[in-house]
Parts: C-alpha cells; sequence; structure tokens
DNA sequence: CTGAAAGCGCTAACAT
DNA sequence: ATGTTAGCGCTTTCAG
C-alpha cells in the first residue's frame, strides 16, 4: 500500500500538505498542487478511506437496504440509488432484508459500525423500532413510510394509482372487481387499498370484503389469493381483479391460466407496478406503472441535500402512470349480474 | 458512538482485554469474557469496523462487480454472492460496471481504498488490464472469464448448454438454425457459440454465418439481430433460432412478433438463461436454465475458502438444465428444404 | 490471564 | 502557505 507519506516524501512536502493538496486544493498553493497531484499519480496512490473515515469520524458511504433486490422494482431503485451515490463520490453498502425484520435489524448494526453519513431504506413494519440502533443518522424511507415521526420519504402516489386502475375497471362495467391486497402494516398495500375503496365508491359500487384477500407480495400468494377470488360461485366471481404489486400480479395470471379463464375475456386483471413480463405476457397487462428508477435517483438526491444542510420536503411523492394494454376489457354481456342465472319461485 | 474503552471501564478491565474478550475469547478468563460481554450489551457496543479494519490493514468486506444489477440473472447471482458472506460475517461492496470497462475501473479504484478481503467479480473484456489495479487481491471470476492466467474462475458449462439446445433444435428436424450471439470479447458468448457449432456438425448441418448474428447483450439488440435473420429470404430464413441470453431472447421473441410469426409453428426458439418472462410468456420459451444463485453462492464459498487457505480447484464449473417449454416444435412440411418452390429448369 | 504502549493512515488544530 | 503534533478506535506486541 501506498500511503501519503511516500506521495509527500516524492513530492517533499509534509503528510499534512499532501494531505490538503488532494482534497482541499484551494488550502495550497498551485505549483505545490500539481507537485502533490504528480507525485500521486506517479505512486498510483489512493486514500485509505478507513483511515480517513476514522479521523473524521464518518465516511463518504452510504446505507441501502432494500426488502427483495430479486424483485426487478428494488433493483431499479437500487440502480437509481447507486448511480446517484456514485456521481458524487459516494459508495453505497446495500443490504437486502427479504422483508424479515431480524434481517433489518442485523443490517442496521453492521451498518452502523461502517460510520455512514445517512441511510435509505425500504422499511419493514418493524423498521419503526429498529431504526432506533442509528440514531441521528439522516434516513430517506423509499417506497414505503415506517411512518416515524420526522421521517423524509420518496414514494409514490398510491392511492391515485390505485384508484386510476379501479376506476378503468369500473369504467368497463364492471361491477364486482376483486382485489388482491399487500399485507396491511406495509402502507403501499393501506393506501392501494384506500384508492381501491375510494374508486369502487365513487362508482357506486359497494365494498365487498370477501371480494379482497391479502397476500405477502409474492407470486405464490397472489396466485392463491387470486385462485380463491376466482372460484367463488358465478354469480359472485369478480369480473375483474386488481392486483397490488408485480410479483402477484404474475401469480393472478397464473391463477386465471390454471382455471381455463381468459383474458380479458373472461376476466379483466390490472396490476400496480410495471414489469418485463407484464409487458411480455399474452395478453399484455394493464398496470399502474411507477417511476422506479426516478424514485432511486430521488432518494439519493434528497438524501446528499439533507446532508449538506439543504432544506428538503418530508415527503416527495410521484405520481403513477397508467398504462393500458390488452388484460382489460369491458364485461361481456353474459357476466353482467342480469344475464346469471336466478333460481326463479 | 460509544466505544471499546467505556465498554472496559464498565467492566473494569483494560481496552485490551475488552477486545480480546469480544473477539478472541479463548484467549481470556471466561468470568471476565461475560462480565465484559455483559457490558458491551448493556451499553449497546458496536465496534467500529473502520479502526479494526484500519489496524489489521484489511476489512471484513468483500468486493462484488457486477455488469448489470437488472439483469435478474447478476441480480441472483448478487443475492447468492451476498446470503453467504453475510452469514459468515463479510459485508458486501457491490458496484455496477454496465458492462463499461471504464465504470469498472473506477469500481475497482474505489473498491481498493475499502482494502476488501476480496474481489467476486463479472469480468467486463477490460478487466483483464483493469485487474491491475488490485494487485494481491483474491479475485473470483464469476460467469465469465478474463483469462487472466491464475485466476480463479466459477461459471457455468456454456458449450454443452449450447450443444443440449442447438442438438434438440437438429432432432426436431431444423436444418437452418439461426444463433443470435453475445460480443465475442466475452467468454460465456465464445462458448455457447462453440456449443452451436458442435452440434450444427454433430447433426451433418453446414455451418452458415450468415445466420449467425452477434448482440449486445440487451434486449434491443436481441431484437434487431433477430429482425435481421427472420427478414432473410423464404429459403434461408432460419426455422429456429438459438438465442444466446435471457435479456436478447425477449427481444427476439417481440422480433418474431413484429413480423407476424408464430412460435413455435413458423418459428422454434430456445433462450439461453431462464426468466420470469420465459416462463409467462405464450408459448412459455425453452431454455438452457443456469443454476444464478448457486453460481453466486459457490463463488463466495470460494472465495471465503481461498481467504482461509483451503485449497481451491482453479475453475469450477456447474451444468447448465435443459428445460423444453412450448417454443420449440418439429418443422412443418412447408418449411422443409423440399417443400420450398425452386424455379425449375 | 491481563495491562501498558504503540501505531494502522489520515486530517484538523495550532503554530509559524 | 506549510509544517508540527495529536489522535480517531481499535488490536497487538511485549511484559508481567
Amino acid at each position: 500500500m501506498v500511503g501519503l507519506e511516500e506521495v509527500a516524501k516524492l513530492a517533499r512536502v509534509s503528510p499534512a500538505t499532501a494531505s490538503r493538496a488532494l482534497t482541499r486544493p484551494e488550502l495550497v498553493a498551485e505549483a505545490t498542487r500539481a507537485r502533490v497531484a504528480r507525485a500521486a499519480e506517479a505512486l498510483g496512490y489512493r486514500p485509505n478511506v478507513l483511515a480517513r473515515s476514522l479521523r473524521q469520524r464518518g465516511s463518504r458511504t452510504l446505507g441501502l437496504v432494500v426488502t427483495d433486490i430479486l424483485n426487478p422494482f428494488h433493483a431499479t431503485l437500487a440502480k437509481g440509488v447507486q448511480d446517484v451515490a456514485d456521481a458524487q463520490g459516494y459508495t453505497v453498502l446495500m443490504f437486502n432484508t427479504d422483508e424479515e425484520s431480524d434481517k433489518e435489524r442485523r443490517a442496521f448494526e453492521t451498518l452502523r459500525g461502517h460510520l455512514p453519513r445517512g441511510l435509505i431504506v425500504v422499511p419493514t413494519p418493524a423498521a419503526h423500532v429498529n431504526l432506533d440502533l442509528l440514531p441521528d443518522l439522516p434516513v430517506i424511507e423509499l417506497d414505503r413510510t415506517s411512518g416515524r415521526a420526522g421521517a423524509h420519504t420518496v414514494m409514490v402516489d398510491n392511492e391515485a394509482g390505485a384508484y386510476r386502475a379501479v376506476s378503468h375497471l369500473a369504467a368497463l362495467g364492471h361491477r364486482r372487481i376483486g382485489m388482491v391486497v399487500g399485507q396491511q402494516d406495509i402502507s403501499t398495500a393501506v393506501e392501494r387499498h384506500a384508492g381501491y375503496v375510494r374508486a369502487l365508491a365513487d362508482a357506486g359500487l359497494p365494498y365487498r370484503p370477501d371480494l379482497v384477500r391479502p397476500g405477502h407480495h409474492r407470486e405464490a400468494d397472489g396466485r392463491a389469493a387470486a385462485h380463491t377470488l376466482l372460484t367463488l360461485p358465478p354469480g359472485e366471481r369478480p369480473t375483474a381483479l386488481f392486483v397490488g404489486n408485480n410479483e402477484m400480479t404474475v401469480g393472478a395470471v397464473l391463477a386465471a391460466r390454471d382455471l381455463g379463464l381468459n383474458l380479458p375475456h373472461d376476466l379483466s386483471l390490472v396490476g400496480f407496478d410495471d414489469s418485463r413480463w407484464a409487458q411480455t405476457m399474452t395478453p399484455a397487462i394493464t398496470v399502474v406503472a411507477q417511476p422506479a428508477y426516478d424514485l432511486g435517483t430521488l432518494a439519493c438526491r434528497t438524501l446528499l441535500d439533507l446532508l449538506e444542510g439543504r432544506e428538503v420536503p418530508e415527503l416527495v411523492r410521484l405520481s403513477t402512470t397508467f398504462t393500458q394494454r390488452d388484460s382489460t376489457a369491458p364485461v361481456p354481456a353474459h357476466h353482467s349480474p342480469e344475464a346469471v342465472a336466478v333460481p326463479g319461485p
């Protein structure tokens, strides 16, 4: 390891000056600056960030904690964060919690030892308490909110997105619109459900609890939940489904296929969050698309602003985009309530 | 920040003993160990890994450099690496190169300052030279090889996987089998191409350079390459396509759709590397599946073995799995060469 | 088995 | 504008 001392020696200055020349050039004569720069270059000097961080009591490092890096939505968030951090000379320490509060706690503990300057986190329901492990650390909550007082949050307008999706279904004439919704201890799921409720109300449709099934965000959950809804008796089975996230949307489509239901003829379906598979499936799925990459970059920019003492809004909401594709269509006549055979007297 | 000194004070021992009690318990009396442990617990002590690493001249940190975190294959590799590292108390510093040699160089430079104990890298073609930035660092090359002498590599048997795929197509009676192949400066692309060549030879089919189109691994490249192949004149157009990676496979399917070609009736298609979309598209795509997660865990395990001085093979090859689905079928009669109208004398 | 002392590489006071 | 000095928090000789 070539250290600052050797650079200093070669440039015939003290280590302190060498340090200044490299990190705060304005404090040093141009000639010395150049000499030091040349020496560093010649020796292939790279600062030891550990020593620097130790001395400065803080590293040029950011923590990023997501709940599922295998979900392309999260991978895209991560890319956004990384790209911005990178451009500003920050290194990102990324952790994965698999939606488990225990892993989140361990991630925070590990992170703490690295003295990060800030944290961007997609919080699990336990984040509210886990974040106590990182007192005084600037935190941006991304995609969801933990409900902590004074937290900074970058997220999407889930309620409006869901409202748009369900209104679309209602406008197509659907009267029994089911929802596969995430766990209600996660803010996005709550908000998407709220949008669903409001859209039903505005369309003059009743809210039926039996048409709403919860799931744990995974494909298998979506499949099971959709299966339950789609095997309801003919007159009660929903003719349309709104699914709360991208993975569960695949599951719902597979459930429909299992049952021999044709999209959009036998069932209309809208998913929340776009994905490669939503685009390439047949039929292509109508979705509420989220600006995942922008969420990531914005979260990171917001954190950096915070670190530099700039004024930052507590809550930034980005809009979703309703993307109509081929999985939604008007209710076919034989599905409308009037057409259902009712046992007469 | 509660430091070791405070823990020591509370436990009524010297900082040195406190350190030993926490990290090398066997050097200390059981009673003291317990006392220190309790003190640390009580104060919520977390070691400052920066100070520790500085002192030890090396951190419990591993570098991970992938070329495209948005590609689920890479995300899965990363998850595998992380899970193992995590279980062994290592923190992973992950970087993304977007397949750009310049970003790779910067990633290596940044990494160096963090004094990682080892590196796992999916090398770009420039890695051969970029790796000079990290002399003496144990390196595992993952998925591809840079060709560096003495490198350790964990990868898949690309040649055999490709051979299997193309043999399958030949067995179905296809005689004009095209390939969309990655850039030839990447070892996987070279090997997959080699498998293609050998399968053709074994099936007694000629190798036709005009049926092989290169692409840069992205969907758009696959689409363009496939478009070129599929718009060849009727008698020369391939009746089957083997596509070199997952993203380009989507592209190829889209190209076929653009041209109104029906899979598998008008065109058989096999992709390399499985994906969610390959499974959910209609028809589901036949693929050569890679054990991505296992590659990741194995790479990390191999690196840790190396760090602990255990004997490790220079090259570990995992097998692929041929997964037949619905995108491949026998050549329909009207496509066979005999059926093509040839201008007679 | 435990303590005292030194030092990892760097930067921030303080001096000049 | 530059050098001197001290010390970030930890681990590791070296003594005892």
